[in-house]
DNA sequence: AATGCTATCAACCGCCGATGA
DNA sequence: TTCATCGGCGGTTGATAGCAT
């Protein structure tokens, strides 16, 4: 760090302080924080600005507590991508990471504290689906290199045809869990006229979602990298084992799955779309749970149970593991909503809210 | 009114990846 | 290729406000 012998003021800001470094984004810019110090008077290292600004300054910041469906999009966006408060904030307009990450933070210990699970336990449902989904179709890990699922594979992805299904009710829980806006912040999340308009051309719910998947963000998690790059090799967990499991076939069901978190609010007529392919657990698909709110997930109480994660070993071990098993979990949520699942004595023991959530390892 | 607890907010710290010399 | 610098991110901490006892 080129200093100055300077010293560097620390703590709260004062409005002279906010006052110098406005004027100076003003003039110069964002970006090259580190320059402030030497163009203005101000004694503050380029870290603590550019944090000053982002959190406080800059303009269009929403300020006030979050609304309700900005929380809903928070645990959705937290119950797939963990602790990755830059990319929430990214869905949250006007929002910054370090006020998510506060408000998850603290909504984490009251629900601890008040022993309740940290997600509604229809995620922890998930979690049994997804052991027993492991059970009947995991072959022994193969080495087998892994494509990627066709909806995560711009290139090999080829939407399926058009199906005429009749109206389903609404299926409360892909609304709540939608994850509309997984594919790209570049194609906004489809809004029930836009999707209505679509539904009118296709006959069918949600459109292919747009494949900007490699614009999605800077870092390196857009789902191809997820998948583990070019090839693959390096992914693992229950999405790996969905899609070793069963081969393409399966790969379509995910890949069409994951148009399903982008339909959003049509997700019950998705769903309906994998119920006739013979898998037991999808049948019931249709019969997802109700929720109607964030408040009502969190109102739902899991029983105190604890586990292992899907999969087995460690919980949430491994970066990209990691983020794939939520994945995977939320996905298979969607499809699942089923009750009549065999439950195996592990299966009891199945409770995600033991799991590290508030320390998950990093993907950078 | 005093005290303790909790929630909220703001800021710092350390780490890491990207970039350029 | 190596190293220094910068910017971004997530974790953590300290200060303060609000509320209950």
């Amino acid at each position: 760090m080129s200093g100055g012998g300077e010293e560097l003021k620390k703590g709260p800001w004062t409005p002279a302080e906010d006052a110098i470094l406005v004027e100076h984004v003003r003039r110069h810019g964002e970006g090259n924080w580190n320059a402030v110090r030497r163009h203005s008077r101000l004694a503050r290292c380029g870290k603590s600005c550019r944090l000053r600004w982002a959190n406080h300054l800059r303009p269009n910041l929403k300020k006030g507590s979050f609304s309700a469906d900005e929380e809903l999009v928070i645990l959705r966006l937290h119950a797939q991508l963990g602790n990755k408060w830059a990319r929430i904030a990214t869905q949250l307009p006007g929002r910054t990471d370090n006020e998510i990450k506060n408000y998850w933070n603290t909504r984490l210990k009251r629900r601890q504290r008040a022993g309740l699970p940290i997600y509604p336990p229809e995620l922890q449902e998930a979690v049994r689906f997804d052991r027993h989904h492991q059970q009947q179709h995991q072959a022994p890990i193969s080495p087998r290199p892994l494509t990627p699922p066709p909806l995560l594979n711009p290139v090999a992805f080829h939407p399926p045809p058009p199906i005429s299904l009749p109206p389903l009710p609404q299926n409360p829980f892909a609304c709540q869990l939608g994850f509309g806006f997984l594919i790209s912040p570049l194609a906004p999340p489809p809004t029930p006229t836009s999707l209505f308009q679509q539904q009118q051309q296709h006959q069918i719910g949600p459109p292919p979602p747009a494949f900007a998947v490699e614009t999605e963000l800077p870092s390196c998690q857009s789902f191809s990298g997820l998948i583990g790059g070019d090839n693959g090799q390096s992914s693992s967990g229950l999405l790996e084992s969905l899609l070793q499991g069963t081969g393409v076939a399966e790969d379509m069901r995910i890949g069409e799955l994951l148009a399903l978190q982008a339909a959003d609010e049509q997700g019950a007529r998705w769903t309906q779309v994998f119920v006739d392919d013979g898998d037991e657990g999808i049948k019931e698909a249709s019969q997802c749970c109700s929720l109607g709110s964030a408040t009502n997930l969190d109102r739902h109480r899991g029983t105190e149970i604890k586990c292992e994660p899907p999969g087995g070993g460690s919980p949430m071990k491994g970066d990209t593991s990691t983020l794939l098993d939520v994945q995977a979990l939320t996905m298979s949520l969607l499809l699942k909503g089923d009750a009549s699942l065999p439950i195996t004595s592990a299966d009891e023991d199945c409770d995600i809210s033991s799991w590290p959530w508030s320390n998950m390892p990093g993907i950078r």
